[in-house]
Parts: C-alpha cells; sequence; structure tokens
DNA sequence: ATATTACAGGATATTTTTATCCTTTATTAA
DNA sequence: TTAATAAAGGATAAAAATATCCTGTAATAT
C-alpha cells in the first residue's frame, strides 16, 4: 500500500506531534526509536520533509527536529503525496495508462469508489488527529 | 497497491478468460501483446497460475494457456492471495507488526473500513465478470 | 576560540522487484 | 523418427527500494 519510506515519514511525523508543548523537539535517534525505523533510512525522509516544510530542523546541541504548525495541521494525504506521489489515488489498479470513464479497466468504477474512500479518509485525518488517539492511550505508534 | 507482476497476472488472466470457447487457448506471445506486458516476466508469473490450477499450460506446437474452469470462477482477491501475499488484506497500513482492536495503529479503525471495502470488492469480482466487461466493449485490456 | 553535538548530503551497499536469456522438456506435425 | 514449436525452469542482469556510512556544516556550550 505505501512504501516502508512513506510509513516511516508518517510514523515520525505523528510521534513528533504527540510531543507536548514546551518539549516537542527530539533528535533523530529518538524519533527512530520511538516509531522502529531504521535511523539513516529515515533521516533521509526526514530532509525531504524539512524541504517541505513540514518539519523543522535544528542543528548542533539539543538540536533536533520539530513538527512545523504547516505540519500539525496537515493531512495524512500529503505527506504520502510527498513521499510516494499520488499514484495511489489516481493511478489504475490495473495498470493502465489510460484509465478514465471514458477508457476505464475492467475494475474502474469499483475501484475508484474505494480509492475516492481512501482518498476522502487521508485527506481529512490530521497527524493530530492521529497524535491525539496516542496521547490518549486508544492507539499506538509501535508494535 | 498491487506489484507489476500482480498486475500482469490479473491482466493474463482476464484476457484468457475473454476468448470465446473453441479457441480459449493462448500463447505467452499473444498474452503477452494483449496485456502490454513482458514476455519473459510473464511466463514466470503464468507458471505459477499454472501450480495453482488456475491456468492450464500446453507444451508443443499450437500449445499455450488456457484457463481453467476454477480459474474463471476465481475472484480477483484469490490471484492478489497467490502473486502479493494477503499483506495488502491483513496488514497494518503503518508497519506495525501488531495492529488489531487490542493494539490499533492510529489509523486501524477508519483504514479497516477501506481494507473491508477492497477485500469484499475483490471477493465478489470474477475474472469472469471482468472478461464480460472487456468482452462487452464496456471496458479495456490495455491502453 | 574550541570541542562537542546533531542534522545535511554525498557515496556506497544491500535487498527486493522486475526483466531477460538460454537450455531443457514435452508435444505435435510431417 | 525427426524437425519444429512452445512452455518450464535455471541463471543472470538491470532497476528500484531500502539501508548504512562518512564527511561536511551549523549551532551550542564551555
Amino acid at each position: 500500500m505505501f512504501s516502508k519510506a512513506c510509513k516511516y515519514a508518517i510514523n515520525s511525523m505523528v510521534f513528533l506531534a504527540t510531543l507536548p508543548e514546551g518539549q516537542e523537539r527530539a533528535g533523530l535517534k529518538d524519533i527512530a526509536f520511538a516509531t522502529n525505523s531504521p535511523e539513516a533510512f529515515t533521516a533521509k525522509i526526514l530532509q525531504t520533509l524539512v524541504r517541505e516544510n513540514l518539519l523543522l530542523s535544528i542543528k548542533g546541541p539539543n538540536g533536533g527536529f520539530e513538527i512545523s504548525e504547516e505540519g500539525r495541521k496537515t493531512p495524512l494525504y500529503r505527506i504520502v503525496q510527498v513521499i510516494d506521489g499520488d499514484s495511489i489515488f489516481t493511478g489504475c489498479a490495473l495498470g493502465l495508462q489510460e484509465c478514465s470513464e471514458k477508457h476505464p479497466c475492467a475494475v474502474h468504477h469499483k475501484f475508484k469508489a474505494i480509492r475516492d474512500h481512501l482518498t476522502g479518509m487521508m485527506m481529512t485525518t490530521t497527524l493530530q488527529d492521529m497524535a491525539l488517539g496516542i496521547n490518549t492511550g486508544i492507539s499506538f505508534l509501535k508494535t
């Protein structure tokens, strides 16, 4: 469904979103540990998120990453789009280059309904929402 | 969503299911052409489907592949399961090893609804259904 | 100023997925 | 029985995704 890179991105963002005000910064090591992801690889992905202004990065002692205001309000949709592109939201399930109402693949209509369901969910779920679930103990960041 | 291997498998099966009675056999070359997929790679995938009794293969002159009776009735679900495994139907969107009602990830409930929607669709759509759409000109096998 | 800390980014390695090639095996037609 | 055909299957190859390592750069604290 999503690439590992994308899962690491989402989980890192959610973790940062769970941190309480006043101590919202975390280093790579802590992020990787909290999310069960490989440190160096995660670093690469965070770089992308920083470039997109979804994260702030601070070098030096007491440095680390913080979720930006923009990032906090960001829907899950955006993270996926940034890391995996939006083929999952728009691409043909069966691989047709052109798959549309006019030229549908054999499951176009049925599949479109599911994609739309997914897209809607991803657009309306923010990282903040997800963090809230974690912070209230309703859901979990790692196994 | 699905691997290329899986898309090739589905498209090959659907193509074979579109062939009229009495001439339901097609060679690798024709299958690959009809579905826009690489011949040798597709051959490997068809081997798997043959082992699963979803296809029959016949060697020698006038040989080729035929969809089996079992294959014709098979839901899309089964092809995906055979080629990609069922992580798409059961796995956690965010990569948690254990993701369940008891120990849900941050989008478990919302995502489960979508997965169930997908699973239902895949279980109720047979290759025959898909072939019918192609044969009636409603849908297309390639771009 | 200097040593230390921590991210940035380039280079490289590993693994998985996708793809091709070639020999073998089975089948058919002549 | 032989030549031709077509899939099976093993061996590689190429590409993409995942992962690690190392040097450079910025920031901080002493």
